[in-house]
DNA sequence: CTAATACCTAGAGATATCTCTAGGTCAAGC
DNA sequence: GCTTGACCTAGAGATATCTCTAGGTATTAG
């Protein structure tokens, strides 16, 4: 099975210009093109890609996943500095969860406190209510 | 207590720079200047750059801290729509994190292949040297 | 044969977010 | 009075990551 740009578009959900902008910036070595100087895209290159939206969605950049496919390219012989590579961003994923849930607890409290002023707003409006209420009834 | 912009800088960790980039894309109207045209920071200012702080690290473009702080000084009608914007980036924040816990089941899986691949050149190197003594023996 | 379509490259433009520079003000200490 | 240091503004420059345009090629359907 093979792909074509635009396959590969649907698949990683990556635009078409993103895809050939990732082949520039040396991200794609792998893919091949064929007579006409047409990407062609086989399936383990699209599994490839995949990884590498992977690693861009939890944040690494351009260039250190650049980093990580010239290991692959070199073979069997890079997978200790690979493996390495990956703990070392599984360690940064982990830390910016960590933040994420920290930060959380502050809009959470945020919130919260909107809440019950709400709250002390709704009851402050009864309170109101009721002393307008024994005014009109004169019974203030 | 009044704070310079230095002080804010080391209790934000926004660089000086930053703060004033913010104050310039209407991030703090909020901070008063004195009559030599010098940014003074209450404590209130501080703990409102702590929640722009907060609301930037967990994703939130500047344009819309700016309308989240339009919102805060509008004063206390604006509850409502605040709370609905803070509802509404935590949702985002709770997808990013399922986010990141899904890409990390692609890299833990990657690092775990390469943990068997490693296992499995060990193994083959064993044998391979279990070979070569058989050959070197003459048993083969 | 021609027109439509999908692809190509090189490079310009866009976007968001800083980061820094130049040139100046102002207050404090010597 | 002068220097030093912290601050100011306006605007240029940097960085990362796309996003698009112009101009061209190859394939295919009518």
């Amino acid at each position: 099975m093979i792909y074509s740009i635009k396959d590969v578009s649907k698949i990683s959900g990556l635009s078409i210009f993103t895809i050939r902008f990732y082949d520039k910036e040396g991200l794609l070595p792998f893919v091949l093109k064929n007579s006409s100087g047409i990407r062609v895209f086989t399936e383990s290159d699209v599994n490839l890609i995949q990884m590498i939206c992977c690693l861009k969605n939890t944040g690494m950049q351009i260039k250190d996943i650049k980093k990580y496919i010239d290991l692959c390219m070199e073979g069997a012989g890079t997978i200790d500095p690979r493996k390495k590579m990956l703990l070392e961003h599984r360690k940064e994923i982990l830390a910016h969860i960590d933040s994420l849930n920290e930060n959380l607890k502050l809009i959470d409290s945020k919130i919260e406190g909107y809440d019950s002023r709400n709250a002390a707003q709704i009851v402050n409006a009864q309170l109101k209510k009721l002393n307008d209420e024994k005014h009109e009834n004169g019974l203030l």
